[in-house]
DNA sequence: GTCTATAGGCTGATAGAC
DNA sequence: GTCTATCAGCCTATAGAC
């Protein structure tokens, strides 16, 4: 609940880095509770003492790991905040962004399902916030498109919803999906994070476009 | 891991649903690992013992929960199976059943996100691949209407991953998100349960609609 | 900074009275 | 069937040597 003590002076990066990318996919397959700090230590190959040492406790190294998740995702959706573009331009960017980051971090898209789950209970307070930031900047591009006419008048919240709810899914869902094809059906043509993301910038083309009778003056829901 | 005996001998049915009847929220909101027994006789305002009479042990009372619900999605979904309708109205159909379910059953696609997130590890064998076949179906429907030319040639495993994505982010998401709008905004438009399933109504409409030149020659993807 | 050893708390499960 | 009392194990965190 609240943050032991930090009792670092000027730490070693080496093996503060080894534990975070020891526990990153321990937190994402186990979540906190179900992940004991031996499980993230003998992964890192290092002594569980040092977890205290180094973030001053368990809940400490799960902040210090979802801190930088929350930083990647900033970094990487900052050139979508800039409307120098159209609207369905920087949705598909969006969607690709996604595949990237899922690329680089599988276990991005489970963490954070995680945390929207569990309503940010056990996290500090901003972190919620700063998630529902990161997703916010879909439904900024989709009101733009919206009011420029190149989107038909959709409620962007709810676009928004749709659109972020198939990604994270698709893309949380994936080591279970992985699993699924290995023990199951080897042969099965599987959905790959390139082709997911083509189908998804499909169908937000298709979706999303105005049609003949489209005006900004009618309100369509 | 394994299951602990079954101890029951003839079960009264009071306790045992005020027991599951307690447990299904937290779990929900915390996951097995982060709930504990003494939370739930708590909630259920019964001595903790009794989840060990009457289900072996915390992992069954989890197991039975699970089973009840996955029994009331297939109960739900049912329906659905039979090809008695076009493929747009059961995909209709579909949507509207989740929307019912989440009303009267909240914790639902929490129960089921979670499970999906952590790829059934902890659980009975053949109750992950009973959520798959529940999500099944829609990917049949998909396909059906995809072969008699209802729906233009999309690939129906995709459009299945994204169709049921979106549902399960909304309604699992549902708890974290009205939290957020007690605590931030109160005075902006919620969106309710019923507007995103008439939301996700029209975007298949819009987005699946077959296009002029959709013949059954050519492979699209 | 890193380790060993251990303290201290909580948790799930059981024994046994009623 | 339900309760009280209790145990044994695990798990996080700390103390202190190196």
């Amino acid at each position: 609940m609240t943050q032991p003590r930090p009792p670092r002076r000027h730490d070693t990066p080496a093996t503060r880095a080894a534990l975070m990318r020891a526990a990153l996919p321990l937190f994402a397959a186990r979540g906190f509770a179900g992940t004991t700090v031996e499980a993230i230590a003998g992964a890192a190959g290092v002594n569980k003492a040092l977890i205290n040492y180094h973030f001053g406790g368990k809940q400490g190294l799960f902040t210090a790991i979802l801190g930088d998740i929350l930083s990647e995702a900033e970094t990487r959706m900052a050139p979508l905040a800039a409307a120098d573009r159209p609207a369905d331009e920087r949705l598909r960017h969006f969607v690709r962004i996604w595949a990237e980051t899922a690329a680089a971090t599988p276990e991005f898209p489970v963490m954070m399902m995680r945390e929207l789950i569990s309503g940010g209970q056990h996290l500090e307070a901003g972190f919620f916030a700063r998630i529902v930031a990161i997703f916010g900047t879909v439904r900024e591009i989709i009101a733009d498109g919206v009011r420029d006419g190149r989107f038909r008048p959709v409620d962007p919240l709810l676009t928004h919803l749709s659109l972020v709810g198939s990604l994270m899914f698709f893309f949380a869902t994936e080591p279970a999906r992985e699993r699924l094809f290995e023990l199951g059906r080897p042969e099965a043509a599987r959905p790959t994070r390139e082709r997911f993301a083509r189908h998804i910038e499909e169908l937000i083309t298709v979706g999303l476009a105005p049609s003949a009778d489209d005006r900004p003056s009618g309100a369509a829901v």
